[in-house]
RNA sequence: GUGGGUGUGGCGCAGUUGGCUAGCGCGCUAGAUUGUGGCUCUAGAGGCCGUGGGUUCGAGUCCCAUCUCCCACCCCA
């Protein structure tokens, strides 16, 4: 089987590259009208930044992290997401100097041990922004607007933005003393695994599907009612923002995120299936999590790619395929050496050409030169080396134009 | 991790109650046009039927195991 991938690993190549390149690019032309500049981190880091930066409650660390010991005995693991590297670089390189906000994004790839299915992998790809030095609204309204330009830059329609705020560490405190006394009232109800949460992280209740658990949330004390006036007037202040912007939202009091580093703002891009695209919110506590000193605000979201991908199928958005060469070049008989050459000097002058590598009849190479999209063909021989002159035939209306050799890049462009 | 489906040439599929050399469409290659594509016609190449066991005179068809992908849950991007 060494034919076949790792579960729930794929590969790029072909249409699906060919999306990926678009949908990367959409991305990095986005953020440079925000500023915002590209960080690469390692795809693994100590295995202790995920536990302590992700949360050692969250299924992510608890159970899907790709985690091995190196050859120097180190606890290393694949990065299951990528603020907490980002976040780590930030600080290892005291970004916090150079300016009172940092602005990043990045493009990575993921890993977390999960049953596959669809728009869901082992290996996924990110694009994520994190602002980091700010704890001002504004922060999450540009995230937030960022992903909304994206999505319209996609293409997609059927995207909906969900809010929610689960506050700070203070009134989450209050929140979980009304939710714990809540749910003991109804225990009997739980699920064995809330059950468990309760004593861990009884947030994560909420969100819970189990019919009996589901029954007790409906009802159970919401976080946007516990919030201290510094949270509730932060929210207040990132809706007020939104509407300025003309920015459609929905509260969801349901999102509570799965890693626990989100303070106040959490926010989902979903479609009416529920099926998330991009997922984020503000996490005020990371950085000194992470670096155990500074007290540093920060925000910031993850986009899968393979999602935008499954969005754009499900609403039939076609991004454009693979692209084509400029010019086909093709030839036949005994002047493989000067046209090679000429490919050659046209790939100099910046044409992109293709050419024969078979030794195909002049009609194969025609048949593949209409294939791959080739705008224009030029085939030489004998006669065209002898007098100097080509033919340029325009595939699209199959109209021929003689051009002398010296001239061929130039007519092109 | 739990439950349920699936797997046949590159792609999409058909294969009747287990029975002759496993078919079809698209694609690919070549020819019809000894130097010119898209249409048409003709011919050809390409498959240990996911993998490993088992039942049987005989297995693509039945049984077991295993892997993959898919669907729901869990979780998330």
């Amino acid at each position: 089987m060494i034919t076949q991938a790792p579960r729930g690993t794929a590969d790029w190549y072909g249409e699906s590259m060919a999306k990926r390149e678009k949908i990367e690019e959409i991305c990095k032309t986005i953020a440079a009208t925000y500023n915002i500049k590209q960080i690469m981190t390692p795809v693994f880091e100590h295995t202790v930044l995920f536990q302590r930066g992700v949360g050692e409650t969250t299924d992510v660390v608890q159970k899907e992290m790709y985690t091995f010991e190196d050859k120097g005995g180190r606890s290393i693991t694949l990065k299951p997401e990528g603020t907490a590297g980002a976040v780590r670089a930030y600080l290892e390189h005291s970004m916090y100097a150079e300016s009172g906000l940092t602005k990043l994004f990045y493009v990575t790839p993921a890993f977390r041990y999960e049953k596959p299915q669809s728009g869901r992998l082992r290996q996924h790809h990110q694009f994520g922004v994190e602002y980091i030095g700010s704890e001002s609204p504004l922060v999450e309204v540009e995230l937030i607007s960022l992903v909304s330009q994206l999505v319209k830059s996609f293409g997609l329609n059927d995207i909906e933005v969900h809010i929610n705020s689960i506050g700070c560490p203070k009134c989450r405190a209050e929140y979980n003393k009304a939710l714990l006394a809540y749910l003991n009232e109804h225990k009997d109800k739980l699920c064995k695994t809330c059950l468990e949460r309760m004593e861990k992280n009884p947030l994560r209740v909420i969100d819970c599907k189990e019919e009996g658990c589901k029954e007790v949330v409906a009802n159970a004390p919401r976080t946007i009612d516990y919030l201290c006036d510094e949270c509730k007037n932060h929210f207040e202040e990132l809706q007020a923002l939104l509407t300025e912007l003309g920015i459609n939202f929905k509260i969801d009091t349901g999102i509570v995120r799965g890693l626990d580093y989100y303070t106040k703002t959490v926010f989902e891009f979903v479609n009416k299936d529920g099926f998330t695209l991009c997922g984020g919110g503000r996490y005020d506590n990371l950085v000194h999590e992470i670096d155990g000193k500074q007290d540093i605000p920060a925000a910031g979201f993850g986009m899968g790619l393979e999602r935008v991908l499954y969005f754009l199928e499900l609403e039939n958005v076609d991004l454009g395929g693979v692209k084509a060469p400029n010019l086909y070049l093709g030839f036949m008989g005994s002047v493989k050496a000067k046209a090679y050459k000429l490919v050659d000097q046209l790939r100099k002058e910046g044409l992109s050409v293709e050419t024969d590598y078979l030794d195909k009849s002049v009609k194969a190479q025609m048949k593949y030169a209409n294939k791959i999209n080739a705008p224009y063909v030029v085939i030489v021989g004998e006669d065209e080396f002898a007098n100097g002159e080509v033919k340029v035939k325009n595939m699209a209306d199959g109209t021929e134009t003689v051009v002398s050799i010296e001239n061929i890049a130039s007519v092109i462009k």
